[in-house]
DNA sequence: GATATTTAAGACAAATTTGTCTTAAATATG
DNA sequence: CATATTTAAGACAAATTTGTCTTAAATATC
């Protein structure tokens, strides 16, 4: 897993959360929960992070909730991972082998290196309005809840 | 982290016997867990999923230890992969969205199947004897224990 | 102001991963 | 056969991640 389970959670809050932009104000944390199926506390502390690195405002009350902090164009999904798992998660090499570098690399860097830095850009240039014209394109039902995994 | 530590530990003992061969017969696991700076009773366990899934061969008493169990060409990266963090760890998701797919996929689909794909051919299509002519070729030493960690 | 709703914060528990230790079994050597 | 060496196996502990629960603070509505 390159991501913990906390980090793909507030990935796919944060989907869930950028489709209403615009349409609605703030989304309570418990209608997330539910249509995630997650732990609501669980969620409720990870969407902190969200809310601390300025990615997610929230707002206390009746008719509060959490909201983007920014316009989807301006949201990356590299800013979540690494307010939650932090910036080493996509630094690190999958290997780990100590000492190593491009200036001392391991019988893998040449294959893995390029990999690792396009995967980067991945993350980095993929925002959430880019998220959203994909869900609107494709008309895509995501079935947000766990039911039996992945199909590849 | 992409693989759990015992599976990079496992990675780079591997790495560390293969090395010798065709020099050696047995090299014993409190030398690898010395030159790695790993526990040697952790690296055991580990080690024990190698030899169950006939990666490596152990041998006890003197003059015993762990030694691989086919040609250095006949054992890929992803074969050690699988036997200590199991299949799912490669073939599934980055996000891990629940119910998706080729058929289904999420707006990172397109981006994210194809690198996945990539990486896993690098894992299956490296083998042992790969690993040793980059070790010599390239005249690399590594320094097999942590020191402040990777440089990119 | 009273009440219901909702996030914030932190204590706590469960599960998983990582690491340690002890004992047993196998084997080479003298 | 006695001894030292080395892996096997499993109990146990520590650390980390994941998940639950309780209380407090903020705010809308009546
Ligand atoms: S040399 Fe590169 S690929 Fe190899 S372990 Fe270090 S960072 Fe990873
Ligand atoms: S659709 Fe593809 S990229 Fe998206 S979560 Fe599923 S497997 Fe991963």
């Amino acid at each position: 897993m390159l991501f913990s389970k906390a980090c793909i959670y507030g990935i796919r809050a944060t989907f869930y959360v950028s489709l209403y932009q615009g349409k609605r104000e703030f989304i309570p944390i418990n209608e997330i929960s539910d249509a995630l199926g997650i732990s609501f506390h669980f969620l409720t502390k990870i969407l902190q992070k969200l809310t601390r690195n300025s990615i997610m405002i929230s707002y206390r009350g009746p008719k509060g909730g959490i909201t983007l902090a920014r316009a989807p164009e301006d949201i990356s999904i590299l800013e979540i991972i690494k307010a939650i798992d932090g910036e080493e998660s996509l630094n690190s090499c999958i290997l780990g082998l100590p000492g190593c570098g491009t200036e001392r690399p391991c019988p893998l860097h040449d294959e893995w290196g390029p990999k690792r830095d396009a995967l980067y850009q991945i993350f980095a240039n993929t925002t959430l309005k880019n998220i959203n014209e994909k869900f609107l394109i494709e008309n895509f039902r995501i079935s947000w809840k766990d039911n039996g995994g992945s199909t590849h």
